[in-house]
DNA sequence: CAGAATCCACTTCGATACTG
DNA sequence: CAGTATCGAAGTGGATTCTG
């Protein structure tokens, strides 16, 4: 197996295609948080250190018309709603795991300069 | 093997480390346009679409700061510069096949609206 | 050819206030 | 709790012009 390139990769390739749901600063960040399991609104605005709700708000919604999550309400008092990873989402794992194992092999340069 | 997640991976774990080389929309196109050998800066520019040399310098700069490629003026007349990735430059391959993967077998969802 | 410099458009992000 | 609405700041990308 070779490497990647112009060859077997050109515009319209997977690469673009995954680049246009991990898109952003957040999308990849909340993709990793819903991988062990659903979490709520608030939950992963607190874990991922989202200081505005709006921002999370326009991430999950980008995401779920995607396909890579859905939401879930359920009619409580006080309102819970869930977001849970569909297959197509879960199946990013792969990329993470692959973006985790570099970043832990690659720490920052010793100095940037 | 189990799935990637908070509880393996908190903020500034390896995944935020790869996302800060990753970033924008141009710099894991433009590494992958650089996986298969070394490139010049208008090569880079036709390839990738990219209509304004800004973008593309500011990328390239971004990148070759962080150790991914490095830059070769060769003093000819016309000047020519060579791209060309580091070795941790080329380890991201993992993660570009990873996503080239991903996207192949996730196409865009039947409709986007 | 490979940029640097400048200006501008668009998107993303954040803060605040308000709602069911 | 989980948003929505609005505003404004910031970052990123693009067009143009100029230079060694």
């Amino acid at each position: 197996m070779g490497t990647i390139g112009s060859e077997q990769c050109k515009s319209g390739c997977g690469v673009e295609r995954t680049l246009q749901v991990l898109d952003g600063k957040w999308a990849t960040l909340v993709v990793r948080e819903l991988m062990p399991g659903p979490k709520r609104f608030t939950e992963l605005r607190s874990v991922l250190g989202m200081p505005s709700a709006k921002t999370l708000t326009d991430r999950l919604r980008a995401l779920e018309h995607q396909g890579i999550l859905t939401r879930t309400v359920h009619a409580e008092v006080p309102p819970r709603v869930v977001y849970e990873l569909t297959g197509q989402g879960r199946s990013l794992n792969s990329v993470l795991m692959a973006m985790l194992a570099w970043g832990e092999e690659n720490p920052a340069p010793v100095a940037v300069r």
